[in-house]
DNA sequence: CGATGCTTGTTACTAGCGGTAACCCTAGTT
DNA sequence: AACTAGGGTTACCGCTAGTAACAAGCATCG
C-alpha cells in the first residue's frame, strides 16, 4: 500500500476518466441528451463495461457532465452578478450572461435541462419533487443566497430570498427557453423587458379598458 | 359511404379512445412518467398494437393525454385570471390556483414537464427549441395575451407582453417546482412572496451593506 | 348464398437500450 | 515460476418501443 503508487494510479484514473467525459461531450453535443453509452464507448474507443467502472451508470455519468457545464455557467454568472455597477445593470449583465451561454450552445443546455431521467425498472421509489434540473436548482440557490446577502428585505428575509432565486432563476430559463426556439427579439430587448418585470412595470402599468372590474 | 354508419363507428372509436385514455391516464398517475406502454395496454385490457393504431405512437398517446390535463388546468387559470378583482388579487389567485394543482397532483404534474422525450433513431434532425412542455408554452402565450390585452404598456407592448407571459410563468413553475419538493413554506405565503416579486419589491429593496459599490 | 372488404383483436417478432457476468490478458510483485 | 490486480472484451439478460402477420366478427355487394 505504497502511497506514491497509489496517487499514480489515481492519476491515472483520473486522466482517463476525463478522457472519458471529453468524448461523452463530443456525443452528447452531437447526438443531444439521447445519446445512448454504446455511441459514447465507441467514440472514446473503448466499450461499454468501462463507462460503467468509472461511471456507475448513465445517471453517474451524465451527472459528471453536467456538472462540469454546470459549474462553468455558474462561475460566469457569479462573475456578472459580483460586478461593480448598481443593481440594475448587475441583473441585466447576470441574464445576459446566462441568455448568451445558452444562445452559444444550444445542444449543451439542452442536455442540462433534461439530464438523465433515468428510473431503472426495480426501483419502486418516485421522487416527486426534483423534477428539474440540477442547474435550475443550484442557480437558485445561489441568487438566493446573493439576494440575501445583499438586499435588506425585512423579517422573513432568508425565506423570500430563496423563493425569489428559484423564481427569477425560473423566469430567465423559461423567457430564454422561449426565446431561443422563436428569435422573436434580439438577446439585448429580451435582458431589458425581464429587467423591466423585475422593476416591477408589471404592477405599475395602467389599465388598457375601462374601470377596475375588468 | 353512408355516412351515418360512419358517424356510428366514428362514435365508437371515440368512445374507445376516451376509455384507454383514461386506462392510461391511471397507469400514468400510478408509474409516474417512464409508464409503458405494455403497462398501459395492460390496464386497458387489451394488448399494444391497439394503442398504436390508436395514437401512432408513444408520443402521440402522450400527447393526447397532455391535452386533457392542460385543458382542464388553462381553464382553471383562465377562470382565476377572469376574476372580478384587481389585479394584484387576480394575480395571487392565479398562481395560487396553479400552486394547488400542482400540489394536488404531483404525478400529473411531473407528467406534464417531461412528456415523451421521444427521439426515434433513425431521425437525425435535432430540433433546438421546444424542449420545454408543451403546457409551459401554452401557459406563457395565454398570460401574453391576457396581459397585452388589458394591460397599457406603451410602444412595443406585444413583444413585451409575450416575454412577460412565458417569464412570469416560468417564475411560478420553477418555485412552485421547489416549493414541491422543499415545502419551505406554506402555498399562501409562497404566493404572497411571489406577488411581492412581481410587484417590484426586488427594485425597492435597500442595501445591506455600504455603498452601492457592493 | 358466397365473396369481399373493414374494423378489432391477437401472437410473435425486430432492433435497440441500459446494465452485467464471465472471461482474457498483460504488468508487476514476491 | 506462481499469483494477484486492473484494464479490456465478448456475450448475454431483461426491458423497451414499435411492427408484421395472422384470426375472427360483421357489414355490404354480386
Amino acid at each position: 500500500m505504497d502511497t506514491t503508487q497509489r496517487t499514480e494510479q489515481q492519476r491515472s484514473a483520473d486522466r482517463r476518466r476525463r478522457e472519458l467525459l471529453e468524448a461523452a461531450d463530443r456525443v452528447v453535443l452531437r447526438d443531444g441528451p439521447q445519446a445512448s453509452m454504446n455511441a459514447i464507448a465507441a467514440e472514446a474507443g473503448i466499450t461499454k463495461p468501462i463507462l460503467y467502472r468509472h461511471f456507475g451508470d448513465k445517471g453517474g455519468l451524465y451527472a459528471a457532465l453536467a456538472k462540469r457545464h454546470t459549474d462553468a455557467l455558474l462561475d460566469s454568472l457569479r462573475a456578472a452578478l459580483d460586478a461593480p455597477a448598481d443593481r440594475r445593470e448587475r441583473v441585466e449583465a447576470t441574464l445576459d450572461t446566462y441568455l448568451a451561454a445558452i444562445e452559444a450552445r444550444p445542444q449543451v443546455y439542452r442536455f442540462l435541462m433534461h439530464p438523465a431521467e433515468g428510473g431503472q425498472p426495480g426501483d419502486p421509489g418516485f421522487d416527486v419533487g426534483k423534477h428539474s434540473a440540477p442547474l435550475l436548482r443550484r442557480m437558485g440557490e445561489e441568487l438566493a443566497t446573493v439576494i440575501e446577502e445583499r438586499l435588506d428585505l425585512g423579517p422573513g428575509s432568508q425565506q423570500l430570498a430563496r423563493v425569489w432565486g428559484h423564481g427569477i432563476v425560473g423566469m430567465m430559463h423559461a423567457a430564454g427557453d422561449w426565446w431561443l426556439g422563436e428569435r422573436p427579439c434580439t438577446r439585448a430587448e429580451l435582458v431589458r423587458s425581464l429587467a423591466d418585470l423585475l422593476w416591477g412595470r408589471l404592477a405599475a402599468a395602467g389599465d388598457k379598458m375601462g374601470g377596475p372590474g375588468f
